[in-house]
This record gives C-alpha cells, sequence and structure tokens, in this order.
DNA sequence: TAGATTGTTAATCGATTAACAATC
DNA sequence: TAGATTGTTAATCGATTAACAATC
C-alpha cells in the first residue's frame, strides 16, 4: 500500500492545475520548474517534490510539457470524471453555486437545489428547479448524485448531513459553520467563510500593529 | 520584536473561538485543555502550545476559564473591532455576502454594494443599495472602507483591486479566481471554491481507489 | 556530445507531540 | 497539603529546501 499524500501537497494541486491551464491557453507548450517556480513565486524544489508524488510528469533537460501536466493533474484531481451534485439551501449562496457555469467546465454539474422555504417553490435557477425538502429521498433515488453541498443555515446542517449519508451521498461540501460528525467512508470539505474573514481582521490587526511599532 | 506566529496556528484560532463560543452559550465554565482535546479531536499539548503563542490564558490545576478564552481570542483575531466593508460584484455572492447577518455580529459591517451591471441599479439588499461601480471613488471618500471583498468575475479582478488600493483599502477578501498581486502591505485572504470542490474530488477518487484495492 | 533539467537523496527547518517541573 | 493541570522544554515527526547524479 502506497503512502498517503500529504494535505499540504493536496492543497497545492488545483493551483498547479490553474497556472498550467493559463500556460497552455497562452499556447506555452513547455515549461521547467524554474520558470514554473517564479511565476507561482514557491520553490522548484516543491514543485518537483510535489509532482514526483504522483508520479515523473517531466523530461530531464526538457522540462515539462504544459498540456500533458495538465491533463496528468486533471485526472489526479479527478476531473477526467463526472459529479453530479445537489445543492441544499436555495438562498444566495445555494444560487451562486447553481449559478457558477465554471464548474460544470470541470464536471461538476448541479443536478437539484432543495429548500425548506415553500416561498422558493417554483424558482428555477439556470433552469434548475427549486424543490422541497422533503423530495430528496425520492429524488435522490431516481439521480445518481456524487456531492451534496450545504448552504443551509447552520442549525439544520448536522440533520441534513446524516439524511443525505442515510440517502447514499457519501461525499459533503459543507458550507455551514459547524463539524459535522459522519462516518468514516463519507468525504467532507468544508468552507467556512467567517473562519477565513477572521483570518482576515488578525492579519489586519497584526499589520496595524507591526506599523505602530515601526513608528 | 516578538516572532511571526505560523499560519498553521492561526487557521486554527477560528476553530478554537467557535468551540469556546459553544461551551459559552451552553453555560459552561471553565475547560481544561485535556476536555477541550476530546471534543475538538486535536491534541491537548497543540492546545496548550497554540495558545502560549499569545500568552498564559490558563490556571495550572483550575484549566481555562471560558468565557475569559473566549474573549482572548476574540480581541487576538481583533473581533473587538469594527470594519466596514464594500462587496465588488452584486451577484448571487456578493448578495449572499452582504445577506449574511452573523458577520455583523462579530464586527463586520457591509456597507456598500457595488456591480458593473446597470440592470442591478435600484435593487436594494437587506437596506444596502448596489451602487454602480463607477461611483466607487467618491464612496470611499466618503466613507471610511476598511474591507473590499471582490465577488466580481475575475477577468476584471485584478485591475478592480488595484483601484481598490489606490482608494487606500488595504485588506482584499478575494473570492475571483485568480492570484492577486498587490503591494506588501496590503492584505490579501483568499476564497477559492474551485480549489475547494476540487480537493473534495481527488478525495473522493482517493476513497474509491481505496475502496477498489480492498476488494 | 554538451547543456539543461529532471527525479531523488540528503540536509535543514519547522511544526507537532511528549514529558515534566512549576504552580494554582 | 495533595491533586490537577498549566506553561514550557525536549524529542519526534514531517515538510521544505538544497544538492547532485541520472538522463534526455
Amino acid at each position: 500500500m502506497e503512502k498517503d499524500i500529504s494535505q499540504a501537497v493536496i492543497r497545492r494541486m488545483p493551483r498547479y492545475y490553474r497556472y498550467l491551464g493559463e500556460l497552455l491557453d497562452a499556447g506555452v507548450e513547455r515549461i521547467s520548474s524554474n520558470e514554473l517556480s517564479a511565476q507561482m513565486k514557491v520553490t522548484a524544489s516543491q514543485i518537483r517534490q510535489d509532482l514526483n508524488n504522483f508520479g515523473g510528469f517531466g523530461q530531464q533537460g526538457y522540462g515539462y510539457n504544459v498540456r500533458f501536466l495538465y491533463e496528468e493533474i486533471g485526472k489526479i484531481l479527478g476531473l477526467d470524471k463526472q459529479y453530479h451534485i445537489i445543492v441544499i439551501g436555495a438562498g444566495n449562496l445555494g444560487q451562486a453555486l447553481a449559478n457558477y457555469v465554471k464548474f460544470e467546465k470541470r464536471g461538476f454539474i448541479i443536478t437539484g437545489l432543495f429548500d425548506v422555504n415553500p416561498a422558493l417553490k417554483g424558482l428555477s435557477v439556470r433552469g434548475i428547479p427549486v424543490r422541497m425538502l422533503e423530495e430528496l429521498p425520492e429524488f435522490v433515488k431516481n439521480n445518481k448524485i456524487d456531492i451534496a453541498a450545504l448552504t443551509m443555515p447552520k442549525e439544520s446542517a448536522s440533520q441534513v448531513a446524516n439524511q443525505v449519508v442515510e440517502l447514499g451521498i457519501n461525499a459533503i461540501w459543507n458550507f455551514a459553520h459547524l463539524d459535522l460528525e459522519l462516518p468514516p467512508h463519507v468525504v467532507v470539505e468544508n468552507v467556512h467563510l467567517s473562519d477565513s474573514l477572521m483570518q482576515l481582521s488578525y492579519n489586519i490587526v497584526k499589520r496595524e500593529q507591526h506599523a505602530k511599532r515601526q513608528s
């Protein structure tokens, strides 16, 4: 059994993917770890180490073929597959996800939108009708769903997460501000916007203290 | 000059803050690093080390006073101050931020909403009117703004970021999917939703490979 | 072949965990 | 005072960087 790749490496992969995509769009054919290092402001050593966790994608004396590396990283990230997503919570955030066309290009297809608010009945976002939450079991039975995005208030998130897992969905993109406790086979990715905002305010305060110390 | 505290520690602070807030709401008065460790699923050692970066908040033989520690972490994160935020890009995501009342409780006040789309003229979210982007310089001159949240498409993000910095705003909450290149005094916090989604799909693929190997 | 650049091993640096003396 | 638990030092572990032999 091969060793697990560290989360630090995984977090960097989408960024490599993005830079390579831009190079590809710009018509660049090959790139060395050194050139990429300069653009991305990470060490060339780190780039080579990171990539070699997954295999040898380059060639001595040449560097990396941009298109090839782009596609390989895409495969590593699972972007060669399709994922059907339901969004639970059809407020602004849920609608924002449903509207974000870029996701579809990468194989993430928003298939359903759910809410408990009857006022949203009849609303449809990019052709996807908002369904009432009680229709969820039936819907999941009839449609292969890979991911549930939770964009409802945190009060109901825990319960809905359990329900979703019981219905056989094993991957959750969690925007609710709490830690979900779920069976180990369930993959959870958290987006905690308020944590992010607090990191920002920490850095603002730090900068101001720093400035004060200077003077 | 004291040493910089590592980003790893900073990223964990909002989570401590959240758990302590919940303990406070639950009426818990004191907690030991060991009890907290069990709840948060991190080591007690890490909790003590993290906190002692900022000072000794506990007491031997007693543990930590929940309310005191909660408030101290709040101060560390700068939550004892107010921040005025403008959101540039009044699409679903921008509206979601403007609507998120929880932020206000922590001192983050959405003060303005901007967009280039004339169709949004007249719209108002939680009493905040959507203004046209050309009104931005005037608005920033007349209002003290601390943070600009960028929720517009990435194509214009770089240019708007530069403008915002020129107008004297030195903190950016960046939702656009690109790396902003700004002067070093500007604090940037990125939220890259598609990176997050790719990490999720990576973990889905990993789990499936794992399951296959088992069988 | 000579030059360039990878893949990979070794060295360093930093972060996490363990241990325990200090002290409430 | 005895017991509990912190604050902090030391040990371990892991991640990053440097160096260089392999090789295109």
